[in-house]
DNA sequence: TCCCGTCAATACGGATGCGTATGGCACATT
DNA sequence: AATGTGCCATACGCATCCGTATTGACGGGA
C-alpha cells in the first residue's frame, strides 16, 4: 500500500497548509514553518512534494474540488423549492465551519493571494463562474425572469463574498436577519 | 522647512508601500524591495522610519483617513436626493481609480492582511463602521424605515466589498447594471 | 570658512527560508 | 541475514531580509 500512505500524508500537508493560510496568510504557507507546525523537518516535505509550488498547486486543486461540488451537492440533495435551496445555500456559504480545507476563512485569503499569483486567480475565476451560474439557476427556479435572476445572483454572490471577507478580517458585519431581508426583497415580485 | 520635506518623502515611501501592496501583497511591503523600487537603498528608509512596523502604521493611518472622509465629503458636496447620493457613492466605491493610496485594490489586500495583523483589522473595523453608518443614513434619506435602511446598507456594503475583492483577484464579476438593479430593488417601496 | 543638520550609500551581523545531498531508521521481502 | 524501500533527520550552500553602525555628500547659517 505504498500509494495509500503517500496520499494520506500529502493530504495532511495540504490541510496544514490551509490552517497556516487561514491564520497568517499566504506567507505562512512555507516549508519550514509548516514542518514546525507538524512536528517534523523539511526532510519530510521534500519527500512528498517536489517544490513549494507543488504544495500550492495541490492546495488549489483540492480547494477547487471541495469549494463547489460539495456545497452544491449538499444543497441539491435535500431538494425543496428554489427559495428553500437559496436559504440553505446562503447559510452554507456564510456560516461554513472551518474544516480541513479552511472553509470561508481560506477563501478570503485565497482572494488576497490571487493578486500576486495568477494561477490562484484562475482557480477563483472558475469557481466564481460555476457558483454564479448555479445561483442564477436557483433564482430562476424561484420564479425570477432571466435578467432579474442574473442580477439577483450577482448581488447575492458579491454580498456573500463580502461577508466572508469581513469575517476573515476579524469583523462580523452581517446579521442573519439581513440575509432573510435580502432574499425577501429580491424575490418580492414572485412571492 | 525640515518638517515639510520630511513629510514629503515619508509620503513617497507610503505611496510606494501601497503600490507594492497592490501588486504583490503584504509580503512585498518590506524595506529592501521598496528601496529598490524607489531607486535608493535601505539607508534612506531607516532615516525616515524607525521600523518596518512604522511604515505599516503610517500606511494604516493614511489609509484610514482617505478611505472615509474623502469619499464621504465628495458625495456630500454635490448634494442631491438620497438616491442620487447613493448612486454616486456606489460608483465611487466600486470604480475607485488606483491613486497614491491604492484605491480599491489596496482595500482587498488590507482585508487579507487583517487576518494576521490585529492592528490592520482594527482600522478596517473602524472604517467599516463609519461607512455602514453613513450608508444607513443615506438609505434613510432615500425614504427607507430604520430597520430596512440598516438591512439595505449592510447588503449594499457587503456587495461592494465583494466587488472590490473579486477585482483584486483579477476578475470582474459585477456589471454596472447590477448596481442599478440593486438600488431599484432596495428602494422599490419608496419610489 | 567652518560647522551642523539632512539625507542617502555602504558595510556588517543575525535571522529565516529554499532546495539539495546525504545519512539513518523501521519494516517488508526474499 | 541481506537487501531494498518508504519516510524522516541532519547538514550544507545560497539567497533574502531586518536592523544597526558608520561614513559621506550636500547645503545653509554663524
Amino acid at each position: 500500500m505504498t500509494a495509500k500512505s503517500l496520499e494520506l500524508t500529502k493530504a495532511e500537508w495540504i490541510a496544514a497548509g490551509f490552517r497556516a493560510l487561514c491564520e497568517d496568510g499566504p506567507r505562512a504557507v512555507s516549508v519550514e514553518p509548516l514542518a514546525k507546525l507538524l512536528g517534523v523537518t523539511k526532510g519530510s516535505f521534500y519527500w512528498h512534494f517536489k517544490d513549494r509550488a507543488a504544495l500550492h498547486a495541490g492546495m488549489l486543486t483540492h480547494w477547487e474540488k471541495v469549494a463547489t461540488e460539495h456545497i452544491i451537492n449538499d444543497v441539491e440533495a435535500k431538494g425543496g423549492t428554489g427559495r428553500a435551496k437559496l436559504k440553505r445555500l446562503i447559510n452554507h456559504a456564510v456560516n461554513a465551519a472551518p474544516d480541513a480545507y479552511g472553509g470561508a476563512q481560506a477563501e478570503g485569503m485565497l482572494r488576497g493571494w490571487a493578486a500576486s499569483h495568477t494561477d490562484v486567480g484562475a482557480v477563483l475565476a472558475r469557481v466564481d463562474k460555476r457558483r454564479l451560474t448555479y445561483l442564477r439557476k436557483l433564482f430562476e427556479e424561484a420564479g425570477l425572469a432571466r435578467a432579474q435572476a442574473w442580477h439577483a445572483a450577482e448581488v447575492t454572490y458579491l454580498a456573500s463574498i463580502g461577508a466572508q471577507n469581513t469575517r476573515a478580517s476579524g469583523g462580523k458585519l452581517d446579521r442573519p436577519a439581513t440575509w432573510v431581508y435580502l432574499l425577501d426583497t429580491l424575490l418580492a415580485d414572485v412571492s
